[in-house]
RNA sequence: GCGGGUGUAGCUCAGUUGGUUAGAGCGCUGGCCUGUCACGCCAGAGGUCGCCGGUUCAAGUCCGGUCACUCGCGCCA
C-alpha cells in the first residue's frame, strides 16, 4: 500500500479531456501538467481512457465486473457508471493475490499505468478496448458476498428476486440504462416546458381525500384524532387553483398516488405525471402547447424510430370507437373497422338478423387482408379465442379465388355478400371477421379482434411512435345496470356548448372538451378544458343526479375559488412512466422505475408496508381491527402492532 | 374479488408412458493454466421437485386443495 497514495503524479486531465470530465471528479491539478497529489479514488472513470492516454499513471475505482484468471496472469474488468476498463496483473506482482482473492462485485481502487494493447488483443466492442491498466496498487474498498443474482451477463431472473436485491439489479446494464434514460427524458421535458413558457410549481403531498376517483392512500393525523390526510391522486385541484391564482402556465413532474391494483403498465401506489395547466386557452391552444414538447422529446430519444410530427391526428371519440374499437387507437395497426349492419339486417344469416331486430345489435366488420389461404384450423383457433374473451364466437367470410366461403357466406344472400365486400374494399384472397352485439359491446369486441388479427397477420408497424388525440368524449353516459345518467369521464370538464347545451340537448349527445393523448395504443394522458363556471357545474351535476347541496359539500373549495374571478383554463397530464416505457421499448413499467413495488404493492427491499409500534399507533389514536390471519402469513407485509418500527 | 400461466440445485432450465441413484449450463469451493475479454481444463459441494392431502406396489410426473409470483378482468373522476 505504500506505493498507493502518497506519490504525487502528473495530472491525468489534459485540457481537451477536462471538458468531458464527469461531475464529481475534480482534476487532480490545474491541468497544466503540474504534479499534484492523486485523488483518493479516481483520476478517470472506467469509460474514459483511450489510446491517447497511454503512458499516464491513473487511478480507477469501481466494481469487479468479471475476472479472467489465467493462473499466472489475471484480467479484471473494472466497471462503474461510465463504462468498463480492463485491468491486468501478473503473478510477479505483490497485488496479484489481492485481486485474485477478490470476488466479483467487490469495489476496488486500482492505480497503474495506461498500456496500449497489442494489435491482436484490442477489444473493438469496448470504447476503452485499445488500452488496459497495468495494476501497480490495489485497495479493496468493499468486499462482496456470493451474489443472489449475477450483475454481469444477461440472464433473466425472477422479479421478486430482482426487487429484493434491486440495488444489484440496478447495476445491470439494461435497467441501469433505463433509469438513466428516465432522468434524461425528465430533464428534456423540463427544458421544453420552460421553453413553452411554463413554470414549475410544487403542490402539497399531504392533502385532503377527494370523493371522486380512485381509492386514496390515507395518512392519519396526530393532532386531529380520527381525521386523515390523503396523498393526492393528482394535483388536479391545486393546479386549477394556481390558475385561479393567476400563474397562467403551470407544470410539475408530479407524483400521484392511487390505491389501485397493478397492471403491466400501471405501477401500484405511485406514478409520475407531466402535470400542466394553462389559462385563457381553447382546446387547440392546449394541443399546440404540448405537441411540440411530446414530439420533441420522443424525437430526441427515438434513436431512429419515426415520430408522428405535430399536429397529431385528432380523432373524435365516436369515430375512434367505430373505426378502431377503442378510445385509444393504435395507429400502427392498419386495419379499419366498418359498420356493416345494413347488409345483415333482414338477411339470410339468421343469427345476426335476429340480434339486429330483436336486441338492437349492430355488426362490425374487421378486415383480414390476405387471410383467405389460412387453414381452417386458424379460423377455428380464432373462434375459440373469441369464446374465451366472452363472445359467442367469431363469424367470418373468406373471399377465395372461387368465391366467398364459410358458414356466413353459405346463408347470406350473394348480393349482400358482394355489397359487403365492395364496402370493405376486399379482394379475392382476403377475409373478414364480424362482431355482432349492442353498439358499445360490438365496438369493444371488434377492437379486440382488430388487435388480434393484426398480430396474427403480422401487420403491426414497428419502429414508430404514432400519436393521436382522442377528442369529443361524451359528457355523460347511461349506466347499463342502473339506467342512470352518469358522468362518463371527468365531471369538471367543460361541456361543449356550455350551459345552453346542458339546458337544451339530450345529455347523451353532449360532448365535453375532454381529450386523451394516445401513442401506439397507450393512453399517455387525459385532459380537458375545465368547467370554471359554478352555474354550469351545478347544472351538469344536476343532470348526473347530484343536488346543489351535494356539490357544495364535496367541492366547496373549488366552487368558492371560482366565485372570485376564475380564468377559463385547461390542461392535461401525460404519464412520465409510460413515456419512458415507450422510449425504452419495455413491456413492463417496473423496468423504468428505480425502486418499484411488486404487483401486491409491496416493496420487497424496504419491506413496505411494514408494521409499526403500538406507541406509534396510540399517538395516532388508531386501534387495529385486523382480519383473521391466514394459516401461514409470514414475511414482508405482515401487519403487526408490535412490529418492526425501525 | 375473479380467470389464465408459472413453480425441480443460489439462478436459468431439461426431466419421455407413473418405474433403479432427479440432470445440464451459470454461480460457488478446490486444483491446473501468462493474452483473455461469456477465457479454458479437471474435480467437488449443493435438491423436503412450492406446500398439504389423495390415487397407486411405486408420484417430480396423475387427481384435489392451498400458497407465492406473474399476465389479464373488475378497479383506475
Amino acid at each position: 500500500m505504500a506505493a498507493l497514495t502518497k506519490r504525487p503524479v502528473q495530472c491525468g486531465f489534459r485540457p481537451t479531456v477536462c471538458r468531458r470530465r464527469p461531475p464529481g471528479i475534480a482534476p487532480s491539478s490545474d491541468c497544466q501538467g503540474i504534479p499534484a497529489v492523486m485523488h483518493a479514488f479516481r483520476t478517470h472513470t472506467c469509460g474514459q481512457l483511450r489510446r491517447s492516454d497511454v503512458g499516464q499513471t491513473v487511478r480507477l475505482s469501481g466494481w469487479i465486473h468479471r475476472k479472467r484468471d489465467h493462473g499466472n496472469l489475471l484480467f479484471v474488468d473494472l466497471r462503474d457508471h461510465y463504462g468498463l476498463t480492463q485491468c491486468v496483473a501478473d503473478v510477479s506482482s505483490d497485488i496479484f493475490p489481492v485481486l485474485e482473492g477478490a470476488r466479483v462485485e467487490s469495489v476496488i481502487t486500482v492505480t497503474g499505468r495506461v498500456i496500449a494493447r497489442s494489435e491482436e488483443t484490442i477489444n473493438p466492442r469496448l470504447p476503452t478496448g485499445d488500452v488496459e491498466i497495468g495494476v501497480d496498487a490495489v485497495t479493496v474498498q468493499s468486499t462482496a458476498d456470493v451474489l443472489p443474482l449475477q450483475v454481469a451477463g444477461d440472464q433473466e431472473y425472477p422479479e421478486d428476486l430482482r426487487l429484493t436485491y434491486r440495488f444489484l439489479d440496478l447495476r445491470r446494464e439494461q435497467v441501469h440504462r433505463n433509469i438513466v434514460l428516465r432522468s434524461r427524458v425528465i430533464t428534456a421535458i423540463r427544458q421544453r416546458m420552460v421553453e413553452q413558457g411554463f413554470l414549475e410549481y410544487q403542490t402539497p403531498i399531504l392533502t385532503a381525500s377527494s370523493p371522486e376517483g380512485a381509492r386514496d392512500f390515507l395518512v392519519p393525523s396526530r393532532l386531529h384524532p380520527g381525521r386523515f390526510y390523503a396523498l393526492p391522486q393528482a394535483p388536479q385541484q391545486f393546479k386549477q387553483l394556481l390558475m385561479v391564482s393567476g400563474f397562467d402556465r403551470y407544470f410539475q413532474i408530479a407524483p400521484c398516488f392511487r390505491d389501485e391494483d397493478s397492471r403491466a403498465d400501471r405501477s401500484p401506489g405511485e406514478f409520475y405525471q407531466l402535470d400542466f395547466e394553462m389559462s385563457f386557452v381553447t382546446q387547440d391552444d392546449v394541443f399546440n402547447a404540448i405537441e411540440p414538447v411530446l414530439a420533441g422529446v420522443f424525437e430526441e430519444f427515438a434513436e431512429g424510430r419515426a415520430v408522428t410530427p405535430a399536429p397529431f391526428p385528432r380523432i373524435p371519440f365516436d369515430e375512434a370507437m367505430l373505426k378502431y374499437g377503442s378510445d385509444k387507437p393504435d395507429l400502427r395497426n392498419p386495419l379499419i373497422i366498418q359498420d356493416v349492419t345494413p347488409h345483415f339486417q333482414g338477411g339470410g344469416f339468421g343469427l345476426f338478423a335476429k340480434l339486429i331486430d330483436g336486441k338492437g345489435a349492430v355488426v362490425r366488420a374487421i378486415p383480414a387482408p390476405g387471410a383467405a389461404d389460412r387453414p381452417r384450423g386458424w379460423y377455428d383457433k380464432l373462434n375459440a379465442w373469441a369464446r374465451e374473451n366472452g363472445a359467442g364466437g367469431l363469424g367470418y367470410i373468406i373471399f377465395g379465388e372461387d368465391g366467398p366461403k364459410g358458414p356466413i357466406a353459405k346463408n347470406l344472400e350473394a348480393d349482400r355478400v358482394e355489397a359487403l365486400r365492395g364496402q370493405m374494399d376486399l379482394k379475392a384472397g382476403d377475409a373478414v371477421f364480424f362482431a355482432c352485439d349492442k353498439p358499445l359491446a360490438a365496438a369493444k369486441f371488434a377492437g379486440l379482434v382488430r388487435t388480434k388479427v393484426c398480430i396474427e397477420l403480422e401487420m403491426l408497424e414497428t419502429g414508430v411512435f404514432k400519436f393521436c388525440w382522442t377528442v369529443d368524449f361524451p359528457m355523460f353516459e347511461r349506466n347499463e345496470d342502473t339506467g342512470q345518467i352518469e358522468f362518463s369521464h371527468n365531471p369538471f370538464s367543460m361541456p361543449q356548448g356550455g350551459l345552453e347545451a346542458l339546458e337544451t340537448m339530450d345529455p347523451l349527445d353532449i360532448k365535453a372538451f375532454q381529450y386523451d393523448i394516445v401513442c401506439n395504443g397507450v393512453e399517455l394522458s387525459s385532459g380537458a378544458i375545465r368547467n370554471h363556471r359554478p352555474d354550469i357545474m351545478f347544472k351538469a351535476f344536476g343532470i348526473a343526479g347530484y343536488s346543489p347541496e351535494h356539490v357544495e359539500e364535496h367541492f366547496g373549495g373549488m366552487l368558492n375559488a371560482f366565485r372570485y374571478g376564475a380564468p377559463p383554463h385547461g390542461g392535461a397530464a401525460p404519464g412520465i412512466d409510460r413515456i419512458v416505457m415507450l422510449l425504452a421499448d419495455e413491456p413492463n413499467i417496473r423496468e423504468v422505475i428505480a425502486f418499484p413495488m411488486n404487483g401486491q404493492a409491496q416493496d420487497l427491499m424496504m419491506q413496505a408496508p411494514g408494521g409499526v409500534s403500538a406507541a406509534q399507533l396510540k399517538e395516532l389514536h388508531i386501534a387495529l381491527d385486523l382480519p383473521k390471519p391466514k394459516p401461514k402469513a409470514q414475511g414482508a407485509g405482515t401487519v403487526t402492532a408490535g412490529g418492526d418500527a425501525g
